[in-house]
RNA sequence: GGCCCCAUCGUCUAGCCAGGCCUAGGACACCAGGUUUUCAUCCUGGCGACAGGGGUUCAAAUCCCCUUGGGGUCACCA
């Protein structure tokens, strides 16, 4: 029979959620998700000078926002609680005296001072840089004495002979030949167990099945493997998953770009195209779909299926897709979701939007085919809301409108064609009828009368419908927005 | 530098494991055209890749080897 299926994340609060993180996360959960198994959530906070309550909460935060959930964890506890490292301490001591007592693991007395000398001369003679061993050959009773004096000692594992090998998903089997793998410290001189040890001491005791984690964890591999030997327990299955690259080609740093995952959600980001967009990284439902959603993911998702290669975050096809979930949604959903931008911005209150909720509602319909985050959404609404003596004209609008030599003449003229009708409360269909006619009298072309109008109107040279622009902005604002481009487009 | 990993359009990828269906498919970006009062959307078309070299085979993007290139990692951090 074959074991029950358990995977975790066990991020470090030493910074905020990583969107490749994010994504190791998001894979593990769907592989869980997709078999029945179980998705638990560990916080490696066993380094305290870097390690915050802030960032756990952030990165519980962050994860939730994503739609992930948790079987067991920090928050919710479970069978294997807790599930912060630091509170497990008691037992990895335990743990690591079992090891030393069956010789897996030895005292080391080497200062520090020591070390660093060793490294330097392997390092300058272009050695592999590495513990060598000086004080694995001490005589228990030795060390004892040693101990006894009070010397201070680190724990370091005793790496035996042979070759390590273990089971890969993405890559296939790896083997590493032990004498590459240093005999690594595991407690640390002041008692603290590190990262290596301790990571496997949970995965042993919390039953993880399969260890599904970034690229840079692959050559702790073969430490936590022969950890599971000493241990007597069978090591679970791996799954390295390739890097995110930034447009450096190196692992994404914020060097060349946003790394945190909040970042993107604070820009405007969809949730469910973030998630869509994590999955498309590294992976593919089918090599033709690219829009799908977690239920299709949780479906079809196979650890064996992601890639091997890194892959470079691709900024530009995230925020197509963001458009595209933006296009997708419902006006209601957008128009709602979206509203925290728009007072963040400080362009009206909830209140006030709430108020003139139809109006909202229209003139979020006016950009919903033109936006791809609800911050840009904001942004191109923002003309509606300034005042209309502080509307700023951008160079391509200013552009657009002076290539027109009779801009001013024309933009008077029909200036007193739409007084009249705009007090007589036309409606926007008619308007707008009734303006193309009154170009083609003019023996105008069309853009001479509508470039200038917009520049005045909204200071954009892109937009919606005018007319419609002219119903949000009322006609008084109408009328004084284009006696306002008298001077200004001279 | 040692060790390890990786290699299909500029980018994300399908195909590779089980060789022929591949004159290599999709998407983003880009370019051109259509629609539109503009921008965007939408539609049509275009550009564009199996890193190189050896094998194995009737047949290789797919299997093997080498080279080159890129990356990861070398802590009493995780």
């Amino acid at each position: 029979m074959t074991q029950p299926i358990r995977v975790r994340f066990a991020p470090s609060p030493t910074g905020k959620l990583h969107i490749g993180g994010a994504r190791t996360a998001l894979f593990n959960w769907a592989y869980a998700r997709g078999r029945g198994g179980k998705f638990l959530l560990r916080i490696e906070d066993t380094d305290p000078e870097r390690s915050t309550k802030e960032n756990e909460v952030a990165i519980l935060e962050g994860l939730r926002w994503l739609g992930l959930d948790w079987d067991e964890g920090p928050d919710i506890g479970g069978p294997f609680a807790p599930y912060h490292q630091t509170l497990r301490l008691p037992r990895h001591k335990e743990l690591a005296q079992v090891l030393f007592e069956k010789g897996w693991a030895y005292r080391c007395f080497c200062t520090r001072e020591r070390i660093e000398q060793l490294n330097a001369e392997l390092s300058a003679k272009k050695e592999r840089i590495a513990y060598d061993g000086l004080c694995r050959r001490l005589s228990r009773s030795e060390s004892d004495a040693r101990a006894r004096d009070g010397s201070s000692f680190t724990l370091r594992f005793a790496v035996p002979e042979g070759k390590t090998r273990f089971k890969d998903h993405v890559r296939g089997d790896v083997e590493f030949a032990n004498e590459e793998v240093e005999d690594w410290v595991m407690v640390r001189s002041d008692g603290n167990p590190t990262y290596n040890f301790v990571v496997v001491c949970d995965d042993v005791d919390m039953q993880i099945s399969h260890v599904f984690r970034g690229e840079e964890h692959l050559v702790n591999t073969p430490k936590q493997v022969l950890l599971y030997k000493a241990f007597e327990r069978q090591a679970p299955e791996f799954g390295h998953l390739p890097l995110m690259l930034g447009t450096d080609k190196k692992k994404l740093s914020k060097r060349t770009g946003d790394t945190a995952l909040s970042d993107y959600r604070d820009q405007g980001f969809p949730r469910d195209a973030t998630v869509n967009f994590l999955c498309l990284q590294g992976w593919a439902l089918d090599g033709s779909t690219e829009v799908f959603g977690v239920d299709q993911l949780v479906a079809k998702f196979d650890i064996k299926d992601v890639n091997k290669a890194g892959a470079i975050f691709d900024i530009e096809k995230f925020t197509w897709l963001a458009g595209e979930y933006i296009r997708r949604d419902s006006l209601e959903h957008l128009a709602d979701i979206a509203k925290p931008w728009v007072v963040a911005k400080g362009l009206a209150t909830e209140a006030q939007l709430d108020a003139r909720r139809d109006w909202y509602l229209a003139v979020v319909a006016g950009v919903k085919e033109r936006v791809h985050t609800y911050s840009e959404l904001a942004d191109q609404i923002t003309y509606l809301f300034v005042a209309d003596e502080s509307l700023i004209y951008d160079e391509p609008a200013l552009k657009g409108a002076k290539k027109h030599e009779k801009r001013i003449e024309t933009l008077r003229a029909f200036h007193s064609w739409l007084g009249p009708r705009v007090a007589s409360g036309v409606d926007a269909a008619s308007l707008r009828e009734g303006a193309k006619q009154w170009v083609a009298d003019q023996g105008l072309k069309m853009p001479a009368l509508f470039q200038p109008l917009r520049c005045a109107l909204t200071g954009q040279a892109g937009g919606p419908d005018l007319f419609d622009t002219m119903t949000w902005l009322g006609g008084p604002s109408t009328l004084r927005r284009i006696e306002l481009g008298f001077e200004r487009l001279v």
